[in-house]
RNA sequence: GGGGAUGUAGCUCAGUUGGGAGAGCACCUGCCUUGCACGCAGGUGGUCGCAGGUUCGAUUCCUGUCAUCUCCA
């Protein structure tokens, strides 16, 4: 039993029922459903060409380019729960998360949005009777806000919905104004709070609507935007204002629950008792205390992190997958807190999964593959940590030799920045040894990092390239696609400049969605032509061919477009394959393994997918077959344009991250559905063979197919058996013996070798090859040779002076018209000699250079011929420097 | 985008002003032995991340590059 029973009656508002969250979901969506919305699914945690934004963090993300009126839809009203992750960025509530009642980085909003369909008045009825009537919330827990200057907002609450003026307050911009960014469409907002009773007041006498306390809570924020804002600062009137609500679902649920907290709503509350069951730690229920905290990080931090891997980020070391690394990394420490050494977290994917996969069907499938990957992270969180320990003994050590037992604070930091060490488990350590930690000498050396990050901070000058683009195209509207039918097309020159030019229409496919842009040439006034080295596609509409000089032409000619038709048919080969390719990487790797980007161009594909692991030689080979057998089935491909409703109800895969306008094109071949704007080609059969070249790692997580097909694959294929071929040939072989000959060639070679160094040695050190000499007392063994390798030199000279006493070697030789020497001394003889100095001296005497330690040096270079002199010399020299 | 760290045998890592690439574990062979990380002896295995440069000579110094870790934005 849940223990908001225990809370005071008070609290419980009369005829109040319990809810569940799921149940409120549907309530809420089916409310605005009857009222004619759509509904719209949640959209994924990563927002689609919206590099701004790290993650979706509100409810009407997805509905940014219809707000601004850059994208039209087909309805003027939706409804949506969206998910949404607040960490890392702008918002960022990471941090304070574990700690209030009402931080999350995953939650869930629910939200009503009119595109120009209905205005305030309708919003603010609708809000009212979904809280009023459905969830039969008494008035007079409700309270309204309105932006100060909003009196027609103030208005409809007083005289339209009879609201008690002293139950409406006005605030100023800060509360009730909103606005997407420093520009753009903007307007004000109005807010109902919803009042969980004295107890939970601050105490203090201002308490109010508004109060940072914890007793008047906001529940729902209706935004009317119905401004432009320009970079003057000048608001202009929009002239189709729109309405954007949202209310979290993890609060209006506590409300239903009749529970102050929301990690004591029943989403939270399984999840809850499983970590308790794992850690055999108590939890009753969110009562503010410290013993909570770690119940309350895990539980959230479990939830975004499984939603953003599910969404197809994954942990690393930047970005996004930075922040979800983050996420992980923190509940860990708070599983330290509960007793945990090891992984646990993903042990509780399953619960979120039962709990949650009703309604996000991605948790489900993925299940395995989260759990993996949390695991995967949790492992080398600890291997940091360790590493971590290690170091900081090592700075511990130190400290203690200098005596100090205040633990620099620099030291600190470096554990933390580059180790990732965490500083408060560092402050933790110094605490048991009775040490302190200089926190102002760490502050300082945070604070020139932030600074030195900050000021290497550069704008991105692609996007100003994109922008000019887009002035572009508003100029002369979208270029018309042709290709998918014609291999070649008439038409006019709306666009030159310099080596790139534009037309009305083009049967050439810009690159865009990993597919190369077309080649081939056009022809223009007087049968004359000009090469088409590239194609690209700037922004969605524009096409731009790209010549190898100057065009000739001008804006207003007539001119003929023809592809490299053959060059064509070798990419839609690729393209096509690449989508048999993904039908069975998910078949045999499961639903995870969806694409992460590809390429596709005439002479090969590559394919990056996710998964944790190399695929093996075999799995590789039943792929290719697969996808092979997929081919042979000869079938049609289905290229049809659809709303992008019903390629949903097809079951059609969107690609990751990227972005599609209302109308889309669906590929369809044997079982693949898939949206694409590529070229394909016509029946399956048309790819040819298909081969696998290679597998790889991209980055964690993504590994990487590159294949070749049709004519290409006959290629590769002719290349590999033609040295087989040759191969066969020159061995005398059949070529399934080669491997057992090379092998055998390999182990001769080697034991030969070891034979010919053996006797060279040998030979070589054999008596009478070298010249003895007796210097003070030194035994000097000289040995000149032609032809030895380094190797055998410096064997040579260890072996001459073997378990001798006072005894030196010098040995020579002669290679490649250099020459390459070693002098070895035995230890006892460097009383006498220095083996550097010994050999410089000699090396000077050939032009040559070297030197090295008092019992072993080495030298090389200069002129062989002096070799001769040198012996004649030798004994003066030996004379000058043994002594 | 910026800072720091690491990259040496299948794994974990050593390598001291630039001068013959090492240890432990794993693996193979032989011996020993009824034990549970058996012991002993021997052995296989490395482009010292990659590419330049300096040098007679670079795992070591310099430059660039890639990968991984880590912090900041």
């Amino acid at each position: 039993m849940y223990h908001y029973h225990h809370r005071k009656k008070l609290h419980l508002f009369s005829g109040g029922i319990y809810i569940k969250a799921a149940e409120i979901r549907k309530k809420f969506l089916d409310f605005f459903i009857n009222k004619g919305h759509k509904l719209v699914p949640s959209s994924s945690l990563v927002p689609a060409e919206d590099p701004t934004l790290l993650f979706t963090n509100a409810g009407m993300n997805q509905f940014k380019d219809v707000f601004e009126g850059k994208e039209k839809r087909e309805y003027s009203c939706a409804t949506s729960s969206q998910k949404c992750v607040r960490a890392g960025g702008k918002h960022n509530d990471l941090d304070n998360v574990g700690y209030t009642t009402r931080h999350h980085t995953f939650f869930e909003m629910l939200g009503n949005f009119s595109f120009s369909e209905y205005f305030k008045k309708e919003a603010i009825e609708y809000a009212w009777e979904f809280l009023t009537k459905i969830m039969n919330i008494p008035e007079e827990r409700l309270y309204v806000t309105v932006f100060r200057e909003d009196d027609e907002a103030f208005d409809i609450w007083n005289k339209h919905m009879g609201i008690a003026k002293e139950r409406i307050y006005r605030f100023d911009e800060k509360d009730n104004f909103w606005a997407m960014g420093p520009t753009g469409p903007c307007g004000p907002n109005s807010e109902i709070f919803y009042d969980f009773g004295e107890e939970y007041s601050c105490g203090e006498n201002t308490c109010d609507v508004g109060c940072e306390c914890d007793r008047y809570v906001e529940i729902w924020n209706l935004v009317f935007m119905q401004f432009e804002r320009s970079e003057s600062g000048e608001m202009k009137p929009l002239p189709k204002p729109g309405i954007d609500t949202g209310m979290g679902l993890e609060r209006i649920s506590a409300v239903m629950q009749h529970v102050h907290s929301n990690y004591d709503i029943d989403i939270f509350k399984e999840i809850i008792e499983n970590i308790s069951q794992i850690t055999g730690k108590k939890y009753t229920h969110d009562d503010g205390s410290v013993e909570c905290v770690p119940f309350k990080v895990i539980s959230d931090h479990l939830r975004s992190a499984c939603f953003l891997i599910s969404d197809g980020v994954m942990p690393s070391n930047e970005g996004r997958g930075y922040v979800l690394r983050r996420i992980i990394r923190r509940a860990v420490r708070y599983g330290d807190k509960l007793g945990m050494d090891s992984p646990f977290i993903y042990l509780l994917v399953p619960i979120l999964s039962a709990k949650m996969g009703e309604a996000y069907p991605q948790l489900v499938e993925k299940e395995q593959f989260i759990s993996k990957v949390l695991q995967k992270e949790e492992e080398l969180f600890f291997s940091t940590l360790t590493q971590g320990l290690k170091i900081l003994d090592d700075m511990l050590d130190r400290h203690k030799e200098e005596k100090k037992d205040v633990f620099s604070g620099k030291d600190a930091f470096v554990l933390y920045d580059t180790y990732g060490f965490p500083v408060d488990l560092t402050g933790i350590i110094l605490k048991e040894k009775r040490m302190t930690l200089d926190m102002n000498e760490y502050e300082e050396a945070m604070k020139e990092q932030r600074d030195r990050s900050r000021q290497n901070w550069k704008g991105n000058s692609l996007k100003l390239a994109a922008e000019e683009y887009h002035k572009l195209l508003d100029e002369l509207g979208e270029v018309e696609f042709t290709g998918y039918k014609n291999i070649a097309d008439e038409s006019e020159v709306i666009y030159v400049n310099d080596d790139s030019f534009i037309t009305r229409k083009t049967p050439f496919y810009g690159e865009s969605g990993g597919q190369v842009g077309d080649k081939g040439k056009v022809l223009f006034s007087g049968g004359d032509n000009l090469e088409i080295v590239d194609t690209q596609k700037p922004v969605p509409g524009l096409i731009v061919h790209f010549t190898d000089r100057k065009v000739p032409f001008e804006k207003g000619e007539k001119v003929k477009l023809i592809v490299d038709e053959e060059r064509r048919n070798a990419i839609r080969r690729h393209h096509s394959a690449t989508h048999l390719l993904h039908l069975v990487l998910r078949k045999n790797l499961g639903a995870h393994a969806e694409q992460s980007g590809s390429y596709v161009s005439e002479e090969r594909l590559r394919f990056d997918f996710k998964n944790m692991e190399a695929l093996s030689y075999d799995l590789l080979r039943k792929l290719e077959k697969e996808v092979n057998q997929e081919i042979l089935k000869n079938l049609p491909v289905d290229m049809g344009e659809y709303s992008i409703d019903d390629a949903r109800k097809l079951g059609a895969m969107a690609l990751f991250g990227e972005k599609y306008g209302e109308r889309v094109r669906v590929v369809q071949m044997t079982e693949s559905k898939e949206l694409c704007g590529g070229t394909h080609v016509d029946k399956t059969g048309d790819i040819g063979l298909f081969k696998i070249v290679s597998e790889s790692s991209i980055a964690s997580g993504v590994r990487r197919i590159e294949a070749v097909c049709g004519l290409a694959a006959l290629d590769y294929v002719n290349d590999h058996i033609k040295v087989l071929d040759h191969l066969e040939q020159d061995f005398k072989v059949k070529y399934n013996e080669l491997p057992a000959r090379t092998h055998k060639l390999r182990e001769d070679i080697k034991r030969l070798k070891k034979e010919i160094d053996d006797i060279r040695l040998n030979s070589s050190v054999s008596a009478g090859e070298s010249k003895e000499y007796d210097v003070n007392g030194i035994k000097v063994k000289m040995l000149i040779k032609k032809d030895l390798t380094g190797n055998i030199i410096r064997e040579s000279s260890d072996r001459l002076i073997e378990g001798q006493e006072n005894a030196v070697a010098i040995v020579l030789s002669e290679v490649n018209g250099k020459v390459m020497m070693v002098v070895k001394a035995t230890k006892d003889a460097t009383k006498k000699v220095h083996a550097g100095n010994l050999l410089s001296t000699i090396a000077e005497k050939l032009d040559a250079r070297g030197g090295g330690k008092p019992t072993m040096a080495q030298g090389g270079g200069g002129n062989p011929e002096k070799i001769d002199v040198l012996t004649q010399e030798l004994p003066k020299i030996l004379e000058e420097k043994i002594v």
